[in-house]
DNA sequence: GCATAAATTTAAGCCCGCTTAATCAAACAG
DNA sequence: CTGTTTGATTAAGCGGGCTTAAATTTATGC
């Protein structure tokens, strides 16, 4: 088998195995804190740009302006996140997480790791250094090459 | 820096980046296919773990049976799905992707991994190597720890 | 064989996300 | 200053997912 084929499929093998669960454990967690998934998202999003404007928003999700402003709403409403206006633009609003929604997802990345963690235990010190390498180099290109 | 930390820190970077690209990925496709995230979920559950009854669906989503039997039920309407009787108990029902369903799901997943395969390009052979090895000491583990 | 339990389905109703269309206020171009 | 464009919001309406409650069919225990 070619080397490029071969870690292309072991690389296939664990995001099948890792997103599954994820994915899963994502939507629990959502569950458990009554918002829905979009809402989650959009915390996520917040969590891992900053802050960022309304139609940042919008885009990054797909959705029309009007479907942003609506779920935001929410969320400032539920206390998860803060809007403000732009000062170099009025028209403008910029949106922020609160500390409630900070450690709404703070949280959640723990408890999501989790297993994870877990996981890590398991393998032999030689192993571990050995993911621990490769997942460097991984994440080193992801970088490289992000849009 | 401990080992077991060290790791833990690469594993989680790698995953950030992974994961925030993925949804949104998935996301899209499914969108594109005019399915929503959880009639998707369905399809790739079917996919990963074969062929299952109703109720195994409600379980694994958390849903009422009342609710799979929905989701179901429109599946197998636009083609996706294929819901027969089970020869060993006339009560329950088996599912399984129909043709169309499996091809859409191939070819969600060869778009999804596009990426990934432009990401290993972009790697030496000696780090090929290494990654390749490491994914799958990890999809082993995730394997032995899995529920 | 009969009462009970189990696997699904159907129906009614709720909330949510999304869209389009209309509105409003601030910025901008002439 | 005025007409236009831009960023955001609101309202109305659609479809989806979910739940509860009720109904249906098939298995099971005695």
């Amino acid at each position: 088998m070619p080397k490029t084929l071969q870690i292309s499929q072991s690389l296939r093998a664990w995001m099948d195995a890792f997103m599954h669960r994820s994915m899963r454990e994502w939507g629990r967690f959502a569950k458990s804190t009554g918002l829905t998934m979009p809402q989650f998202s959009v915390l996520m999003q917040l969590h891992h740009k900053g802050p960022c404007g309304m139609s940042e928003i919008s885009e990054r999700f797909e959705v029309t302006p009007a479907a942003a402003s609506q779920l935001v709403e929410k969320l400032v409403q539920a206390g998860y996140l803060e809007r403000t206006e732009d000062p170099s633009d009025r028209r403008a609003k910029l949106l922020s997480l609160s500390p409630s929604g900070a450690r709404l997802i703070e949280q959640g990345i723990a408890e999501r790791y989790r297993w994870m963690d877990d996981l890590i235990k398991t393998l032999s010190p030689e192993e571990q250094a050995k993911v621990s390498e490769a997942l460097e180099i991984l994440t080193r290109a992801a970088q490289s090459v992000e849009t």
